[in-house]
DNA sequence: ATGTCATGTGACAAACTGTCATTATACGCG
DNA sequence: CGCGTATAATGACAGTTTGTCACATGACAT
């Protein structure tokens, strides 16, 4: 988290930053970006950075926590319109997400969020190191609107497995679609959705085929 | 992939580089590990690595390969041996891989793997910028060996998309299992096999409930 | 005017990376 | 044996980056 002063900035000193930091981060995966390029670009001194901010960690985490807080609404959203029913709002959320993370003007930066983020970072969306306030807040979120009666799981355990297995999905999704797009073999908005559809299905009515369908 | 001369190294030598690959790279995650420790455990002047190694990324994935090469075999033989049901056999090489991982002599190293390996890399399982030999090889064998009729899908891009939702059902789970245990939240190794075959049951059967169930 | 607290600043030490000119070693051959 | 050539070993070095810290500056109340 950003410390205390980094709040009382004035919003231009902010916005230049926050700017920055957002060009160094679309410019590189989080591992090679550096906060010396963050500081020159917005032309502040190397001290004060440390006096916002602890690390590089901080800011970009303070960075991807805007598109969290996005992206939790529509979730939200999407789970009361379906009455909680989890695979419909995943679905609709799916697309709704996608939407924003690839026409948005950060389509870059999510790039590099999705082609360098690490499973343990995935896994929490949040540094490990940080105390993390919203940390399971989707999976709360989850937790209190679904109807389970339709869902196969036995426990909020496993409820958070199943969520997990799906938010892998989408950026996994995401992940290919920026990996395709910097390898020359742009594929659409379209088939990108089709792809997190066809996913999520075999996730929601299985990709074996079921005894039924034996009969054939 | 290691330099000619590497290969070219007396036993001893090279054994004593790679044992202290694996310390580093098993005491903090890749990104943090320092050649400067691996060469001075190793005995080994500066230069010298250089001659072996392009970087760091290099080493690393030369010992990532080994185990790669082991598990490979691992799933090709549940392949045959379940005579190309894919579910049946990745329900087989999860447990026995699982084995081989955690209670293998090398558990830390593969702790810093799996907690940390980004999206890009394990989509590949070999760094971005090298040209994998291997590249989709546990694809090919899959395409190669199973049977089709088990399953729901329409094409091998399926089939690529299906077998990588199950390995990172793999790939989570043991995140997971090492988040756990270097939280002093320890599980079983039963308890992490029996996650894997809840998530994997879900893909192949569903997660959501089937019409014929409604029945009920 | 003076004291106090918050903020700004850039020089600095420590660490690490990749390179390269130089030195050492091995090996084939007359 | 002696010599030449290819291969390998070596560590000093330049170039970066990071996080810190002692000090400067500013704002504001008394």
């Amino acid at each position: 988290m950003p410390k205390p002063t980094f709040f009382r900035l004035a919003d231009e000193k902010r916005q230049r930053l926050i700017k920055a930091a957002y060009a160094e981060f679309a410019r590189v995966p989080f591992q090679t970006a550096s906060i010396s390029n963050i500081i020159r670009d917005a032309g502040i001194p190397r001290g004060s950075f440390y006096q916002y901010f602890e690390d590089k960690t901080d800011i970009f985490f303070y960075l991807l926590d805007q598109t969290r807080m996005q992206t939790t609404l529509l979730y939200e959203q999407a789970l009361k319109r379906h009455n909680g029913d989890l695979f419909a709002a995943l679905d609709e959320f799916f697309n709704a997400a996608a939407d924003v993370l690839i026409e948005g003007p950060d389509a870059e930066f999510y790039a590099n969020v999705f082609l360098y983020m690490d499973f343990q970072s995935a896994t929490h969306f949040s540094p490990s190191d940080a105390k993390p306030p919203h940390k399971k807040e989707l999976l709360r979120t989850t937790l209190s609107l679904i109807d389970r009666d339709k869902l196969v799981v036995s426990s909020d355990e496993e409820v958070g497995m199943l969520f997990r297995q799906a938010m892998w999905i989408f950026m996994q999704s995401l992940g290919h679609y920026y990996h395709r797009l910097r390898n020359g073999e742009q594929i659409s908005l379209a088939q990108l959705k089709a792809r997190m559809a066809t996913m999520l299905h075999w996730l929601q009515f299985g990709a074996g085929v079921q005894k039924e369908d034996l009969h054939d």
